[in-house]
RNA sequence: GGGCGCAUAGCUCAGCGGGAGAGCACUACGUUGACAUCGUAGGGGUCGCUGGUUCAAUCCCAGCUGCGCCCA
């Protein structure tokens, strides 16, 4: 006999290991099956499960399981990523309570230390993602520095290097003074900040006591101007443009140059050029072939490049001093208080600079014209759609995508310097010298570029790296192209476009064909959940309190197409509710010995009650399924929620009471069954959801079962067999009588111990549907009897209008009067209002003409229903004035 | 500045050209042989505002207001 309620804590861990020991995750690319393959977006190595990835696991594994139990053969393949900058961190944070920094241990030592560290902690996040009950095919588990997926990426960076894809460059980057590495501008946020704006006079070269004004955030920057640019309209500047200010402090020469990046809005109109530390100029100074002077060591302190007393001042310090040194000089204009957004890594924190050094960039444009054409054509598809905007957007403006980072967490770039500087780009150390001593003609000393590259040039290649490329391996053949990719819209940019862009290059094709973009999880009252905020919710707290079947749900049902999801711990627990409301009923078919019969067929059952659940369940799986095939997740939940809960638990197992508990024989035989039946469609159809306690409940209500749950197919009911249309209507009428009469008995304060008669008149007297179902409606209306109503309702009955049916509930003595009178007024008002409108409707000679013809029709058949419900309940008030 | 999204019951959110819905919360009653992690019933909404299209608008269109996000 089950327990009273389901406590997942034991049983989850116990069948996850079952499933995992039973090689039931794993892809059968033998198999024949059509392939269905999902990528898990992989994971930092440093990471723990946050509800991001609960709630993005989640989704995979409930398409996979479905995907699955149709019939797929699926691949969901996981993995973990190396985080580049976000390990090395760690590592050096390790470190560094140790005081030591990786420069005291040297980079083959220190990169020792990030392995040791990732084999110790790195399964981590695997072990959560098994607690939530997801199914990957864990033997497939890859690492993106693993020696496969590190080979696809020399064999990437080579190819790509060899097409001209690939370059070394020297252009402005965003350099971060702290980790001392180049950075993407995706990996730049701008954060607003409280600043001032500083005006400084300039004097004009050869005029005394003229100056220009310009204004600057960054005052340190001046000592790197090297020009002053106007607007070539600007009449104040006119004759000024050609000519020279003298930048003070240094004392260079600065050209006065025409450009529209000057704004005559903007304050004096003019504005200074810092080609080396500023993208806007760097960009005014290409056009007008300006110097570019560097001021900046890597730590973002002022090197040799400017007067000897700013020379090792870092960026703050030396901004104070120039402004003191201006103000003494009466230089300074004025200074205005100034809100403005200022780059900063994401990682490190500190305001990045704009930086000249020498890096790799690939050709993000020429890779991305394929990738664009990909989505316009359709052959990718984003849902919601809208999202398409968004990689458009990117996509068609997108710049070269700076791939070298100044980190000794990655993988190495491919290229070898020789004496002179020239570069050799080969698979290994070997093909390099081979290159090189072909082009010296003699063997020379070569030396590896010491930077590793972007961690998500690798991640870009997972669609088809996990999967062996570029050998021409059995998966790759039949998982490449993927089927769904499910992610966050946060990394469109980061990693799905790099994906689309790799995968139409190397491998020709699409590397998905639906990209599901989902919600971010925040907390109750919507804001982003953080750990400095202090507001985030541990999915692992919440699988503890209330089971990762309880949590998984709430995710999904949440899961609405273009909205976030404000999570709050109330909706997990209501959903716990709903799993031991599950395994309550399954309590009591087990206590009513509803077990699975095998020669049942639901498309052959006779009882009325019984077709109309097998109805009933057919039609909630058709909504699950259609939902799920459109990623309406949440549309899913509901209906299998419903379903399972509003109609099995709340109507068939009480229809089902009477005869279950009645004499043995067919009909008994048939419920039991039927019960059973409808039940493992429940536990089938909300096997994706809720895959522990569906698993656990398939196994114990029949020890005999060969298979699993998750291996099972996926309930299959789209047979117009299943539907029985004479016990729909009539069932439908019992829940509209029952319920109708439980509502008067309330209303009337009627104890709800008290059982009581009901008299009934349909058209032709006592309906063949009451009579056929007396004991269900007798028992759930809680009646002591139920009779033909001939003549008028006896004195002192409440009366009511069901389906056009006459009702009479005899209560003499029990109901007061005045209260009856009260409610059929209510009900008469709420009638004739309904009329009203119908009225007015059909009364409008235009709605007649341009209307379609069922909806006149059904508003027809809705007035002549409210008209005669209206005239038996006038009849009903004008017998209570009669008492 | 450009783009996207959101505004529906106290809260969180579905829905959608023709009868306003769910969960939670709330109120009343109830330990009826699966379940109090429950049952039955109930209260509660000018569907942000203003126009337009339409026979008909919560739904489509435009504008406005407020909020959020992305990009510059």
């Amino acid at each position: 006999m089950l327990d009273k309620t389901y406590l997942p804590t034991d049983i989850e861990s116990k069948i996850y290991r079952a499933w995992e020991a039973a090689g039931h995750f794993a892809c059968a690319p033998k198999s024949g099956a059509a392939p269905y393959c999902v990528m898990m977006p992989p994971p930092n190595v440093t990471g723990s499960l946050h509800m991001g990835h609960a709630l993005n696991s989640t989704l995979q594994d409930v398409l996979t399981r479905y995907r699955r139990k149709k019939g797929r053969d699926a691949l969901w393949q996981p993995g973990m990523d190396h985080a580049g900058i976000a390990t090395q961190m760690v590592v050096e944070r390790q470190l560094g309570e140790e005081n030591i920094h990786r420069r005291d241990l040297g980079r083959d030592e220190f990169v020792a230390r990030v392995w040791r560290w990732k084999e110790e902690s790195g399964g981590a996040i695997a072990n959560q993602l098994r607690r939530l009950g997801a199914s990957p095919d864990w033997s497939r588990d890859r690492f993106t520095m693993d020696e496969g997926l590190s080979n696809a990426v020399r064999t990437v960076f080579v190819a790509l290097y060899e097409e001209g894809l690939i370059y070394r460059d020297k252009r402005l980057v965003n350099w971060d003074p702290k980790f001392h590495t180049a950075i993407s501008d995706l990996e730049v946020e701008p954060r607003e900040s409280d600043g001032s704006l500083w005006h400084f006079r300039y004097p004009i070269e050869g005029r005394d006591g003229e100056f220009i004004i310009v204004a600057t955030t960054r005052p340190e920057t001046m000592l790197g101007d090297t020009a002053v640019a106007v607007h070539p309209d600007d009449a104040r500047w006119q004759n000024l443009i050609g000519g020279h200010a003298i930048l003070p402090l240094v004392g260079r020469r600065l050209i006065v140059v025409a450009d529209d990046y000057a704004d005559p809005e903007q304050g004096s109109g003019a504005v200074k050029i810092t080609p080396a530390h500023d993208f806007n100029d760097f960009e005014v100074a290409r056009r007008h072939d300006l110097e570019l002077i560097n001021i900046f060591d890597a730590d973002a302190s002022l090197n040799d490049n400017v007067p000897e007393a700013y020379r090792g001042l870092d960026r703050y310090a030396a901004r104070k001093k120039v402004v003191a040194d201006m103000e003494a000089l009466g230089l300074v204009e004025k200074i205005e208080p100034h809100r403005h957004a200022l780059p900063h890594g994401d990682r490190s924190g500190v305001v990045v600079e704009p930086w000249l050094t020498d890096q790799w960039f690939a050709d993000a444009k020429t890779l991305a014209i394929p990738a664009i054409e990909a989505v316009e054509t359709g052959r990718i598809k984003f849902v919601p759609k809208q999202w398409e905007n968004t990689y458009f957007e990117w996509m068609r403006n997108i710049q070269p995508w700076c791939i070298s980072r100044q980190l000794w967490w990655g993988h190495r770039i491919p290229a070898w310097y020789g004496p002179d500087q020239k570069i050799f780009v080969a698979m290994d150390e070997a093909a390099a010298h081979e290159q090189a001593t072909a082009h010296y003609g003699e063997a020379v000393a070569l030396t590896q570029d010491a930077d590793v590259l972007d961690t998500w040039f690798s991640s870009g290649l997972w669609p088809f790296s996990t999967l062996g490329w570029p050998e021409k391996t059995e998966a790759l053949e039949t998982y490449y192209p993927n089927d769904d990719l499910i992610t966050g819209f946060d990394i469109i940019f980061f990693w799905v476009a790099r994906m689309i862009m790799l995968g139409m290059h190397f491998m020709g094709d699409v590397p998905f064909r639906t990209v599901y973009i989902h919600a971010l999880v925040r907390d109750a009252e919507g804001q982003k959940m953080s750990k400095s905020k202090g507001n985030v919710i541990d999915p692992l707290e919440l699988i503890d309190s209330y089971g990762a079947d309880a949590m998984r749900f709430t995710l999904a049902a949440m899961e609405a197409q273009g909205r976030d999801i404000k999570l709050s711990e109330s909706r997990v627990e209501g959903y716990r509710n709903f799993a031991t409301k599950l395994w309550n009923a399954a309590r009591f078919c087990e206590a009513n010995a509803c077990t699975r019969d095998p020669a049942y067929d639901p498309a052959a059952c006779t009882g009325t009650v019984n077709r109309w659940i097998v109805g009933e369940a057919a039609r909630a799986a058709g909504t699950i399924n259609t939902a799920l095939e459109a990623y309406r997740f949440n549309e899913a939940a509901n209906a299998i929620y419903q379903f399972a809960w509003g109609v099995f638990c709340d109507w068939f197992v009480e229809f089902s009471k009477p005869v279950l508990n009645g004499p043995d024989g067919a009909e008994k035989d048939e419920t039991r069954a039927t019960a059973a039946w409808v039940l493992e469609q429940i536990l089938g159809l909300l096997h994706p959801f809720m895959p522990f306690v569906t698993e656990e409940l398939w196994g114990r209500l029949d020890e005999n079962r060969t298979q699993p749950l998750i291996t099972t197919a996926w309930p299959d009911l789209n047979d117009s067999a299943l539907q029985y249309e004479a016990a729909s209507a009539e069932i439908d009428r019992v829940i509209a009588l029952v319920s109708g009469v439980r509502a008067a008995r309330a209303e009337m304060n009627v104890p709800a111990g008290a059982k009581i008669p009901l008299l009934l008149r349909g058209e032709n007297g006592f309906p063949d549907w009451a009579e056929n179902q007396r004991e269900q409606i007798v028992q759930l209306a809680r009646l002591d009897g139920m009779a033909a109503l001939d003549g008028a309702p006896p004195k002192g009955s409440v009366q009511l209008v069901i389906e056009g049916h006459s009702v009479a509930l005899p209560l003499a003595g029990v109901i007061d009067v005045e209260q009856e009178r009260a409610r059929l007024d209510k009900e008469l008002a709420r009638i004739a209002q309904e009329i009203a409108k119908i009225e007015a409707k059909l009364g409008n000679e235009k709605f007649l003409a341009k209307a379609p013809e069922h909806v006149v029709a059904e508003q027809r058949r809705r007035k002549s229903e409210a008209e005669a419900a209206h005239v038996k309940i006038s009849e009903a008030a004008k017998r209570i004035d009669a008492l």
